[in-house]
DNA sequence: CCTGTTTTGGAACGATCAGTCTACTTAAAA
DNA sequence: TTTTAAGTAGACTGATCGTTCCAAAACAGG
């Protein structure tokens, strides 16, 4: 029935913040005050609002994978021939290269490859993602199979597996300052076997 | 003309165990005291032979390079058909992959994705080694497209941009825990475009 | 034996870490 | 206006960080 003193940041917004700041640094060497700064909320603020360190990063995880997912899932699902539908998520990678900012990488490599790996919640929310991913990616190449558009010499768990890692790879690569045109050929190389 | 006291450690091994602790952990989440502990060698050794933190990571990573380099150079200047030369890099590759050990991440994509980043010493040693693997490739993917063994749709480069990216891709996925027996068939689709 | 030089063991340093405590401020409810 | 629960500011804690200092130990030349 009380409602005292009204908070001075956005949660959502606050989240973005500290993500981003995990994404440039990586868990181990963001600290507490480097995520105080970033969002701009006080240090007891943080910790009302998201528990300790490792809770916060683990919500920003889940954000990050939640944003990759929809936006993986509006093209992966939608109901054109398969051939189509690759092409759209192509240029969607495409797209991302384009927009995706070097000082940032993917949390999601990061964490797979930095310190949070023995995490088993942390391993939790990336499974999730490449599971659910992984399935939408099989389900447009078996469509694409059935109906020719796709070289059934390889099972479609076999190139979903392929078409992903190349994808990770090339993330990595821009992460590593590749130039986005030295890189945008290497998406046309991985989608090669597809479409 | 004075030869006092002998060293309790090898240099090399030590530096061989530190690598390894760094591939576990990364960068920021090694203490001096894990490279303490995993080499056995005293605090205030490891500082009179490797300097700091920092130059220990980068002794490693040198390391790691150039086992990596060598390896790859061993097989890519062959001097037999570009498609043979990629078959055997194929399972090379293979290789590796079975022998891999998830806790022990590739140290260059971890360098690349972590907080090593922006460290410019770093940053020198990952570019050496793209541009002189790259160069290996794209001199192999030139013979061949000479040879007629691979296809000219796309340039040397972009060929051995998006090989390169798949193989980094598949050792990502590797580290995440997926199966080799999972990865393999990715690996065949990698090769694909190229033999 | 000594003497000189280097490694080694371990204590110690200041800085910074993640996380907590307390006092102060705020604003809705009474 | 008074009361009260929640938010905020910043000092504070014990632990750990990377690094250094120093004295004991070890070994080659004299």
């Amino acid at each position: 029935k009380l409602m005292p003193r009204t908070k001075e940041f956005d949660r959502t917004e606050a989240l973005h913040m500290a993500l981003e700041t995990f994404q440039g640094k990586g868990y181990a060497a963001t600290s507490i005050q480097d995520l105080v700064d970033a969002t701009g909320v006080n240090r007891q603020s943080l910790y009302n609002e998201f528990g300790d360190k490792r809770q916060l990063y683990l919500r920003s995880l889940e954000a990050y994978c939640a944003i990759y997912k929809e936006g993986s899932r509006a093209i992966l699902t939608l109901n054109e021939p398969a051939r189509e539908v690759l092409a759209k998520y192509k240029d969607y990678c495409r797209q991302n290269l384009l927009n995706s900012d070097p000082s940032k990488g993917c949390l999601v490599i990061g964490s797979i490859m930095g310190a949070a790996h023995s995490d088993p919640e942390v391993r939790a929310v990336i499974d999730r993602l490449f599971a659910d991913k992984n399935a939408l990616v099989v389900a447009v190449i078996k469509r694409g199979q059935k109906a020719g558009e796709i070289d059934r010499k390889h099972t479609p768990q076999a190139l979903a597996q392929g078409f992903q890692a190349a994808i990770v790879g090339i993330m990595v690569m821009a992460r590593n300052g590749a130039k986005p045109e030295s890189l945008l050929p290497a998406i046309d190389v991985a989608f090669e076997g597809l479409v």
